[in-house]
DNA sequence: CATTCTTCTTGATTTGAATCAAGAAATTAA
DNA sequence: TTAATTTCTTGATTCAAATCAAGAAGAATG
């Protein structure tokens, strides 16, 4: 079952009873997707939370002129979603499209916030774990004017190795905020000290 | 009392039942901040959340080659703090400094978490809030690197004239990630058509 | 009112990354 | 294994904003 991923890995994370689990279990259920697909586009509603059991999404932004940058990469045991559109049933202006196959479980609004008030330990994992994107965020928000192309790559590259392997350089691009022309120079350069 | 701003604006923010509200109140304490203070560092722990009476407080994020990125400033009625730190007690790399003699509200962690997780209304209050951070977050990110200066400016006068207003000019080139000299350079030229 | 400090403006110069343009390499599909 | 598509590399050129440098304007202070 769907159930397992959660127990072995979100579970260790938060301080569930056994009750407070069993409540939660039921609220969820399995969907699986094809690379490329998305859950939810710009213009439309992000109707539910996504957990990652396997595989790997992107949140991404397209600009004025048509640019797309990456906002963060979510792998196994990862969650996703949009929260002022889940919330507000507002359209948003983001993306969340999967980069390979994946497996989610997925919570719908009424669920999600029956879980988020009614346990209490699920109400901190969740504001901590908005916390910690909103901290990122802030800090690559400061970076991200200052860093230089080959700063940026050198922090992703010690900070991702893992994603560093398992994505096609374009959309490390796409994260980092600079051209792929530049990264594959940024690269060489490397290479040769 | 002090109670005067949080029950004029906030509770009208929060679907509070008057027994909650009760119950928040005494939560908190009062505090008056002068021009150019620190309420936490980078190194240090941020051991409150702040609720802005009256004032201006900036957070901001100084990075290796020593120049200040503002990440966001905060007026009346809005919350500050970095919950990262706050909430596991873990030194933060952002500051947060009073731009103007404030008055302040201010809450514990531990009084906090009682509120957060006993509160639903607050529960969702403070998710939402979050997550309305985080998305703003987001955006800029999507655009700092791909908004010209100009385009940064003109967004910034369109969406914060209050703002723009209340601020010296090198705090707000500061938020938009470009030089005051280029500030100076796009607001010549705007004036002149 | 004079002085000091803060904030803003203007000019000259440099530079690093984007853009434009192909083509090479690697993957995937037929 | 060949073809087609995707991904990555390399070169030439352009340009916008940073940097460096100085001084003007404005605000705060004694």
């Amino acid at each position: 079952m769907t159930e397992s991923l959660m127990l072995s890995e979100f579970r260790s994370r938060v301080e569930f009873s056994d009750k407070e689990f069993a409540k939660l279990i039921p609220l969820f259920e399995h969907l699986s997707v094809k690379k490329n697909e998305h859950l939810f586009q710009a213009g439309s509603i992000a109707k539910y939370v996504y957990f990652i059991e396997k595989g790997c999404l992107r949140q991404y932004y397209i600009n004025k002129n048509g640019d797309e940058r990456n906002i963060y990469f979510k792998t196994e045991n990862g969650w996703c979603s949009e929260l002022v559109s889940f919330l507000n049933n507002t359209p948003t202006e983001l993306n969340l499209q999967a980069l390979e196959d994946s497996e989610l479980l997925y919570i719908n609004q009424k669920n999600w916030i029956y879980a988020v008030t009614h346990i209490p330990p699920l109400t901190m994992y969740f504001i901590r774990a908005q916390q910690d994107t909103n901290y990122m965020l802030k800090k690559r928000l400061g970076e991200a004017t200052v860093e230089t192309p080959e700063e940026k790559y050198l922090r992703f590259e010690k900070e991702e190795p893992a994603l560093l392997k398992r994505l096609p350089l374009y959309h490390i691009a796409a994260y980092l905020g600079i051209t792929p022309e530049t990264l594959s120079r940024i690269r060489k350069k490397i290479v040769k000290g």
